[in-house]
DNA sequence: CATTTCACCGAAAGCGCTTTCGATAAATTT
DNA sequence: AAATTTATCGAAAGCGCTTTCGGTGAAATG
């Protein structure tokens, strides 16, 4: 503890003198500078940052916003690594990640007003859903942003390439020999469940495969839970499918618990490919065949325009679609005779 | 925007009189209060963050500390999980979680010192390494505390019964007949895995069972891959268990995919349980038995704690222990004959 | 030697807010 | 009617820092 001030008498010189040894000014000899740097390591002098924000007008903070849509939160392990790897590259260039809530001492308010509230320097919004009127809100104002897995005219916006991501697993499973092909879908509210959808009807158009009625099915938002209701129509189809495109990893493993309930066995009766690549992917039964996102390299590109905007004082709107690719596992075969 | 300077202009009053008529002090007519309640609203007027801190020295915010020792940050669905139930009780409270580096506009420093500086309300800290240095000097400091899955005598903590959740998973498997049990457990300079460790050998004890040489073999820090390994060293020994209890769900999906690997079915030839109860738990094939740790209420209690001494200005120590419960599901079955 | 330049330092204002304390006018009491 | 209380407001100091601008003495220049 202890204030500028304490410093400025403990060396003799002027507080003004002090703050400019501290930030390294040129109009400081090396000889006082030396001093004062030595000083405040003795006394474990540290600057209230508050003091410095409202002076610089700089908070050195990035205000982060959850969808909370669907009661996730920041439990989900796509939204997670991602927000993992932004805190890392924004933290190596001095910034501390704020999350706030839309509660201020119990006044109600609105992300918006919450982040200026704090002074964020700029704010990351991860979300899927268009319709967010916060994250509209946020997109509308004049905070530096950028907003992952959604897309956006008015801001920057980095996302991994669903519809490529989609193709890369209905051509696999297509040189699997597999011919009946349903894809259990992302609710159409969210970017990455329609771009899913989208990859995934271009695949099979392209190579000349009808989608059947109800080979299409929504899994709503990636639960484990509707994976498996939604896996559960598949199965009651007359023409059952002999492999099948799920649009999220947990929703994936909810329908292989599907499949083995109805006593299959995967990938010999059906082929499972999954999206996110998470943890587990790759330790589950059977190994899961999946389009594996780069979270890592959303999350460095999402801090990189962000901070970019935050620096040149200027915002910007680009696009960054991150690639995608197939993890090829145990989850898919050949198509069963 | 606008200070509160222009909101004074704007009604005509001081700029003392805004202040307490936003803050509802008694010393200001109704009449006032309201038109400059609506005139704050009419403009937009939201206080600074900042300006605020520094002159009432509370900062409304409680800065969060992962323990990186395993480069898990904020990734692993455990701690997540109870950082999700903990930033909700908070923002109910008015605070906002900062996540603050060790890394101040580079320069390097300690997570007490970026807390000075940022000069937060408390601190809450989700890490199991008993031997952190920064875990330590955070403990010693003065600022309102609360860590989490760790024990300590100088500060209030909140973990799970882990001895507990070791003695049930032993009586799980030893009333389905198994007698030679063996344990992967967390690292030993974990807490988490020690207790487990304890809970598996007063069990054992009190059962009256033998722990063979081999059957206490070290799976590290929770990972997928350490399970594995862990599993094959079990898998080698000339007796080989009926049933193992691990001391994480990633590590008990690792075992597992060791155990299908080696050819053997779960649970005929070999049952396992995990622990923590993950997301995924309930839906891997076979969906894992597991001793669920109740990361709600363990996110509520910290919260609570954590706030009382931030409201009471006054730290104290308690110990408040969380208890688990058994999840019984597929992965436990028999012991085979 | 007079003048300009340069290196180094500090006074002071300002960032946006809270809070103490005193001032004033109106209301109440004697 | 005088004295006291009450209700309502504002001046000013302070929170800890940055930054502009001016001042001083020493060094460099003519």
């Amino acid at each position: 503890m202890g204030t500028i001030y304490d410093l400025a008498k403990m060396t003799g010189f002027s507080i003004t003198t002090v703050s400019k040894a501290l930030n390294n000014y040129s109009d400081v000899s090396e000889k006082t500078k030396a001093k004062i740097v030595q000083a405040a390591a003795e006394m474990g002098y540290l600057p209230n940052a508050h003091a410095q924000s409202l002076s610089t007008k700089r908070s050195w903070t990035i205000g982060v916003m959850f969808s909370e849509a669907h009661g996730v939160g920041m439990m989900h392990p796509f939204f997670n690594a991602i927000i993992e790897s932004f805190r890392k590259a924004t933290e190596q260039q001095g910034y501390d990640l704020i999350f706030a809530s839309r509660n201020l001492r119990n006044r109600d308010m609105s992300y918006l007003e919450h982040f200026r509230h704090r002074a964020v320097d700029g704010i990351v919004v991860i979300c899927s859903d268009q319709m967010d009127q916060h994250v509209q809100e946020l997109i509308q104002s004049t905070i530096p942003i950028v907003v992952v897995d959604m897309d956006s005219a008015d801001c920057s916006v980095v996302y991994s390439d669903n519809i490529t991501g989609g193709t890369l697993a209905i051509n696999h499973l297509h040189e699997l020999g597999h011919r009946l092909i349903a894809h259990i879908a992302g609710d159409t509210s969210t970017d990455a469940g329609r771009a899913r959808i989208e990859g995934y009807q271009q695949a099979m158009e392209q190579l000349d495969l009808p989608i059947p009625d109800g080979y299409l099915v929504n899994g709503g938002f990636f639960s484990g839970e509707e994976g498996k209701r939604a896996m559960n129509e598949l199965l009651a189809l007359p023409e059952r499918p002999t492999a099948v495109f799920v649009a999220g990893d947990e929703m994936a493993i909810g329908a292989i618990e599907a499949i083995h309930e109805a006593g299959l066995q995967i990938p010999e009766d059906i082929s499972v490919v999954g999206y996110d690549d998470i943890y587990v992917a790759k330790y589950i039964t059977p190994k899961l065949t999946t389009v594996r996102q780069d979270t890592e390299t959303i999350g460095q590109h999402a801090a990189s325009v962000l901070i970019e905007q935050i620096v040149n004082k200027k915002r910007v709107t680009t696009r960054d679609v991150i690639p995608v690719n197939l993890m090829v596992r145990q989850s898919t075969g050949p198509v069963p005779e």
